[in-house]
DNA sequence: GGTTGACCTGAGAATGGTTGTCAATTCAGC
DNA sequence: GCTGAATTGACAACCATTCTCAGGTCAACC
């Protein structure tokens, strides 16, 4: 079915994988190329930006914008469909599925007949911990 | 209360305003450039940067990302707050309010503890129209 | 209707994230 | 080990957006 176009595992993409794996926030390509190099990694930027669109391509990753734009992202637990609750201070995000809000979702397309619906939603807010410290 | 900045009304301001009143559907200020420039206005591009901006800041403009994280801005006819849902293929919106959405984030965010919350919600579809010319 | 000063504009330069280029390098199967 | 295709990296190119600043324009006041 979907040709498979031959990845190869190369100690850069291991570093990236790690990297992401090792965070609970969403990451800017620019961020994680800085993280790598601080932990002593030499990656070029294009490589990573290179490595986390494609991840993205593949579904392994997350990707959501920032308000100027900027591409962040993040490695999923959750499988299929899901959204992120962001804390806005920390970033540490909690993924969240909702058959409520699919439920709204066809209510409402279906009533101004829009079809093949996509949709995404983005939810900011202070997690418990970073409420607690302000 | 909050102090007015004094605005004023510039024959590029207004043109502006014009455009954006007459679409459907969003603009990104590249388009919006374009379409006054083909209608013969000679405006600067950063004229309709800085315009868009102060008018989405203003509340008067909707603001949208596309994919590539491109600005997009749109004329809102709701007051309130409310979400959009956009056709993939002619841009047409419709404005969405929702209860049943609001009382979901409630519930969600309150499950995790999550306070203060924002959201933003995309909904892209085909709309009727389009549908029934494929 | 003129004057005045703050606001606004436009052209181009600067910024910053992201993508393209291409020679050198590295993986993986033989 | 050998070989070819996938991958990498340094750097240029792109492109949306913002900054700069000299010159133009609005609006209030005379």
């Amino acid at each position: 079915m979907t040709t498979t176009p031959a990845r190869r595992v190369t100690k850069q993409r291991v570093a990236i994988a790690d990297q992401l794996e090792r965070s609970e926030a969403f990451l800017s390509a620019q961020d994680l190329h800085a993280a790598l190099s601080r932990s002593g990694e030499r990656i070029g930027l294009a490589t990573v930006y290179r490595t986390l669109s494609a991840m993205a391509t593949d579904g392994e990753l997350d990707v959501r914008r920032t308000d100027d734009g900027e591409a962040l992202y993040r490695r999923c637990d959750t499988e299929g469909h899901h959204h992120h609750m962001v804390c806005r201070t920390c970033g540490r995000t909690v993924e969240i599925g909702g058959p409520k809000l699919e439920e709204w979702l066809a209510e409402v397309s279906g009533r101004f007949g829009y079809v093949d619906i996509d949709h995404t939603v983005e939810i900011t807010g202070t997690c418990p911990e970073c409420a607690a410290k302000a």
